[in-house]
DNA sequence: CGAGTAGTTGATTGTATTCAAAAATAGTGG
DNA sequence: CCACTATTTTTGAATACAATCAACTACTCG
């Protein structure tokens, strides 16, 4: 074991590629800038030009996008390890804002280091893109889910994907894991007002399912929970690197 | 003009990347094995492990996600040009089941030879990220519609997207654009029942909007429509190559 | 011409929203 | 430590939106 250790991020890839000392060494080098954030005050905003990314390193942070009617629809959530604002970077512009939900820390990475790793380091940007292509899958699920399921099963799919994507990084089990959102939060992630959540939570909590209270959530009924929620981890599993 | 006008894949790429006479070769060489598929029959799996993926020609795909209770989400349509089951190959199972609309024309692309495309040119590597990150944008788009609009807004929005993307590959106006679409593909990709989605498209009619019928959608209103669905198409703009 | 698919409509049921307001909780400054 | 404010959570009642059930029409294909 090294003295210090990998950040969340380059573990993260390492599960798809082994990376070698000098890719490394290019990470590394994209790992300068730290930042802090404070909560609630947007990183970068919708429609904002935007020639940063950012790797966070400790926190939550939602990424949503606001409709001219002032509805918010949360598009998905940050945790340490995740990449932030590759796609703005790419597109130009961002289509969507992103807000610490606690005070975090990040790694700002410009977008001509970005494009110049991906040259100097192809693995590199392949690495990125499974990274990236893992998001998206998970974006695709949320789609299905406030597509195809109701309020409840639309509920106990969202606490088990995020306790699963927790616990890959240590910070959760089948028990339950710490969650700073706000019953706000879960309904501008689901599609649903925010009363509707305090009664589908209601409903959880009585056939004791699982209870969401003082930024915690205990799984009371794990399994009854996934059969509930029909979920199938099977999207977020990493089976091992595919570039050796 | 050359005698062989280039793929739309590689006109849409082109749009982000100058791409050179040896990324070209290298895009040819994946151009090989063409392949047709009927409509109807799937072309990849849900849960199939992926060692393929394809650029698709000609026709229209829906990449969709059944649940076990045997509700359909469609996620995204595929239209010339665009690439299919990246993510497949990446993550090494497909999480989703690509149907041809109609009888289509593909490309097949094995997973081997695209990581190796990666590996000798990376500027590739960057186009075909910059272009998986258009797609997850309209992905995002798509969540944020079901999530937070109304019926009618998000049938007139996905009119709207439609029409756009075929625009840019001249396959449609603000006039209208063919569409092999059936109303239960609309359901399905709105998540509202075959039904209702019926009941919609007859307000809109009445509106004087939109007509959705004998495949082919009309815009009577463009202005109105885009009114309605708060439409912004900032998403799907190409503003000129990122990489020189 | 019958069978199948796609589209259309009405009536009814149910889920989720909105509005309104009270109770619990956390944080702040005196 | 307590009063005061701002969030967040909780509940009730009325309303709106979309689903389901059940026919019925139009069109295509063998």
């Amino acid at each position: 074991m090294t003295g210090e250790a990998h950040s969340p991020f380059i573990r993260k890839l390492s599960a798809f590629v082994v990376l070698s000392e000098s890719e490394l060494a290019v990470l590394a080098r994209l790992h300068r800038r730290r930042r802090t954030f404070a909560a609630g005050q947007d990183m970068v905003h919708q429609g904002q030009s935007a020639q940063t990314a950012y790797i966070l390193s400790a926190g939550w942070v939602c990424s949503y996008k606001i409709q001219p009617d002032g509805a918010r629809q949360i598009v998905d959530f940050q945790v340490p390890g995740d990449f932030l604002g590759l796609r703005s970077v790419l597109l130009r512009t961002s289509d969507h804002s992103f807000e610490p939900i606690v005070d975090i820390e990040a790694v700002e990475v410009l977008a001509h280091d970005l494009l110049d790793a991906f040259a100097q380091t192809p693995r590199l940007a392949t690495a990125i893109l499974w990274a990236a292509s893992r998001d998206e899958a998970m974006v695709v699920e949320h789609l299905v889910g406030i597509g195809r399921r109701d309020a409840g099963a639309r509920m106990a799919h969202f606490l088990l994907e995020l306790g699963s994507r927790l616990a890959l990084v240590g910070m959760g089990s089948k028990k339950g894991f710490d969650c700073p959102l706000t019953q706000y939060h879960l309904a501008d992630t689901l599609g649903l007002s925010a009363v509707h959540v305090n009664r589908v939570l209601r409903q959880l909590r009585e056939h004791a399912l699982v209870t969401f209270r003082n930024g915690r959530v205990s799984f009371h009924d794990y399994e009854g929970l996934v059969k509930l929620a029909e979920f199938d981890p099977a999207y977020l599993d990493q089976a091992g690197p595919l570039l050796k």
